[in-house]
DNA sequence: TCTGGGGTCCTAGGACCC
DNA sequence: TCTGGGGTCCTAGGACCC
């Protein structure tokens, strides 16, 4: 038996709870009213009343709620409230697996005589979450994850929708396909072209029929997802591991030394992550995206691993000018590092050419950083 | 409503190898 | 010389998720 636990409107929750006087009023986590390429990243159930959703402007949100509380967020504050929930989770059963800040699915085969039945299992974890954290969480149990993940979501907030045994796949036929999870916004308008609307309707289209229309792997997720099957991919650990990091200008960008200056800000960003987490990668992507919000982008495999700010700069300069079309304007800029591992897992160059040196004193420069918050120290161009 | 930021997975084409 | 079949790795773009 699985249980995928999924928090209520979570930013937006802490929010409350950190700010007592936000309680039963409509906040909205993104941005504030003036940020004017900002979208909504979580909205309270109060502000989904006035149709505020995630994903939604932020400007747009402000025309339907003016009322609203609007905030930035604080990603630290929502990191430590969602190691809490999970370890509420982890009383439970050792087997926890997270998925997001605020999801997780947890294996509670063989917990019966612990906590009992199913049911009985949610209602005391409900209740443990709310008394631990005073945070809400939904809860969908079945016996795989991929009905788990669905059924969390039948009923919210603090819900409970438990798939008997058995009743997997009637309870997936009866679903309209926006149900489908992993069935986004352009299979929804497939879906429309083909006048799909319930699932029982794709359960009737062969195999064959769905690897026609929507290619062999999703085709083959489809046929499984409707038979209320488990997706063969869900289990496993991912196979590859990326960093990444980008920013929106507030207006678009014609000056290639400003572009620049972004992008050595974020060559700093990404090299305290990797030296934070111990990571090497030999592999840089740079994105662009113009005005048009039409988006390129190029990488290139280096011989040996990326060791300093300045060589990641470096290359980014240059994946810059392969591609940028010179004079356009720029509304966002992107780097990465791609095939991301683990550093004890990996031979060290053999002929270090000073660069430990300078893997050192950005290490050094990164600590101070941490320790001082107000010391700042970084590149004269950026000041 | 002019559309964030951080991720993963899939596809198609090309380079290269035997 | 006018062109096979198997495989791997890399790249660019796109779909999707929270």
């Amino acid at each position: 038996m699985i249980v995928h636990a999924d928090l209520d409107a979570f930013y937006a929750s802490v929010e409350q709870l950190l700010n007592p006087e936000y309680k039963g009023k409509p906040v909205i986590v993104g941005g504030l009213p003036n940020d004017r390429r900002s979208v909504v990243s979580t909205a309270s159930y109060e502000a989904r009343a006035y149709g505020v959703h995630s994903a939604m402007p932020i400007v747009k949100a402000y025309e339907l709620c003016p009322c609203g509380i609007f905030v930035r967020g604080n990603m630290d504050c929502y990191k430590e409230k969602s190691v809490q929930v999970m370890n509420v989770l982890l009383e439970f059963t050792p087997d926890v697996q997270q998925m997001s800040i605020d999801e997780a699915f947890l294996d509670i085969t063989g917990t019966q005589r612990l906590f009992g039945t199913p049911s009985e299992l949610a209602k005391k974890l409900k209740n443990t979450v709310k008394e631990k954290t005073s945070l809400t969480i939904s809860l969908g149990i079945a016996s795989n994850k991929y009905l788990a993940k669905i059924a969390s979501g039948i009923s919210k907030p603090d819900g409970l929708t438990i798939i008997e045994n058995g009743n997997e796949e009637s309870f997936m036929l009866d679903l309209p396909v926006k149900k489908i999870w992993g069935a986004g916004k352009k299979t929804q308008e497939i879906f429309k072209k083909y006048d799909l609307k319930t699932c029982k309707q794709i359960y009737d289209l062969s195999l064959d029929t769905l690897v026609n229309i929507f290619g062999n792997s999703f085709g083959n997720f489809l046929y499984r997802a409707v038979r209320g099957q488990a997706a063969v991919s869900f289990n496993q650990e991912p196979a590859t591991h990326s960093i990444s990091s980008e920013h929106t200008f507030e207006y678009d960008l014609y000056d290639e030394f400003s572009i620049e200056n972004s992008l050595l800000n974020i060559s700093y960003k990404l090299i305290f992550q990797i030296l934070e987490k111990e990571l090497q990668s030999k592999t840089v992507h740079l994105k662009i995206r113009y005005s048009n919000f039409i988006t390129e982008s190029v990488q290139t495999t280096l011989t040996g691993y990326i060791t300093s700010v300045n060589e990641l700069f470096t290359v980014l300069k240059s994946l810059f000018y392969s591609k940028y079309r010179k004079g356009d304007a720029v509304r966002l800029i992107g780097a990465g590092l791609m095939n991301v591992v683990k550093k004890e897992s990996v031979q060290q160059d053999l002929f270090d050419n000073g660069k430990k040196k300078k893997t050192d004193l950005e290490k050094c420069i990164h600590e101070i950083n941490k320790k001082f918050p107000n010391a700042k120290i970084k590149k004269a161009r950026l000041i």
